[in-house]
DNA sequence: ACAAAAGTGTTACACTTACACCCATGT
DNA sequence: ACATGGGTGTAAGTGTAACACTTTTGT
């Protein structure tokens, strides 16, 4: 079985691209840019960049995203590969594809690094270049399901946040509305969160304060050791 | 934002690898291969070859189970992609591996398309070579994943089975010993069984014979579009 | 006192798990 | 008749889903 690479085998790029997902509390954001040079001059597109042949893409992509936001310790996961061989008119470029989730907060969400890059709603994604929209599908899938498994919002979510803003956080990755008392039962009875005593008005217009939380890391991690599965259907 | 690739950016290779599981009504087994050439000639490997620069990696993976074989029309699924840069030491190779499932029989177990290959029980999987090992772990956790949300084992039964053997399939897969009266009740009100009228006996010293049943493909499907989850925990 | 959002319990149903014996058949 | 694997039912417990009103607070 022929396993040997010629040199004609090594004429392929990659590149990587970030699915940036960031919350403010009630809306759920990613991260957009506008390309400045063809191909596609001017149209939407994902933070991407070239991986050099001797880098990592993690770290790549770590670098990309401290040169779009100011910061690059989010966490990040690999999504999956786009390797389509004609996705890219400039020749065969394979896309090793990230998401991260982050806290939005006023800084970041006005401050980007530069004006080529914006955020929009999550449920309003334009028509991006290359197959940048399938990698964005492909993102809310895995969001949705990582959500479903695991109590991974919290680096969605202010460091303190009340229980509607998880929930409102939930129905924003589920696509789907979900019932008051059964998600707050659900979510306390897994212990992950802590009361902190707080609280804090959700708008100027609403009268009665709301109980802030935050989530217990540490207990989660010993969870997590005993295969703990959260699971929210 | 720098999206543009430069000449020294075309230097990397494609290959893909797949691990492909065999059930043969006892055991799952999956395919490996040994080296015959360098580097790590002798070593044994999962079938790998190269994808060049215009080629899909489906085509691909479907042209090397055929060599392999004899066969390329079965179900296989896109795993992850391997893109350590020194995963190889010729070069930089990114592999997209992919893991398949097929119905063992005699013919295949015996005539493979050359004696590099041979089968190898699952959970006895030797050393590979370069990372091949993490493939095949990677794929393991898939194949689990699968086989307890999709009814995926009936690519790996053969067309009629018992419900012993279904069952056993569950149990290599999933790596653990399951309970007959649960599993059966499980199954069966899943609707996605039908009776064949048929039996058969498991082993010449076994006195009773079993059913055998047939998978509802059709019922599966239109179950499938209505979001069906199988979901054996 | 009123407006606004926060917060709280119960019941019916479905699913999961644990568990041990009888049955059908071939020799 | 016996040996072998095939096949079956029940009860307790746990999780899910549907549902509407009271409480707290600021104005």
């Amino acid at each position: 079985m022929n396993v040997d690479f010629k040199p004609d085998n090594f004429q392929v790029a990659l590149a990587t691209s970030v699915v940036l997902y960031g919350f403010d509390g009630h809306d759920l954001k990613l991260l957009i840019g506008t390309k400045t040079n063809d191909p596609f001059k001017g149209a939407d597109f994902l933070p991407t960049i070239p991986v050099g042949v001797k880098e990592e893409p993690e770290m790549v992509v770590r670098k990309l995203m401290r040169k779009v936001t100011g910061f690059d310790d989010w966490p990040i996961e690999r999504l999956n590969v786009f390797a389509d061989p004609y996705r890219n008119p400039l020749g065969r470029v394979v896309n090793i594809a990230f998401y991260g989730t982050l806290r939005l907060n006023e800084e970041l969400e006005n401050n980007l690094g530069s004006s080529e890059f914006r955020w929009v709603n999550s449920d309003q994604t334009p028509p991006l270049a290359f197959d940048h929209n399938d990698i964005v599908d492909y993102s809310k899938e895995r969001l949705k399901r990582r959500v479903k498994r695991r109590p991974i919002g919290f680096s969605l979510l202010p460091r303190e946040f009340t229980l509607n803003q998880i929930q409102r956080l939930y129905e924003c990755a589920l696509g789907r509305e979900l019932d008051k008392r059964n998600f707050r039962r659900k979510l306390l009875k897994s212990e992950l969160l802590v009361e902190t005593g707080k609280t804090v008005r959700s708008s100027p217009r609403a009268k009665r304060p709301s109980q802030l939380f935050r989530f217990d890391g540490k207990k989660y991690r010993t969870l997590s050791l005993e295969g703990y599965d959260f699971v929210y259907q």
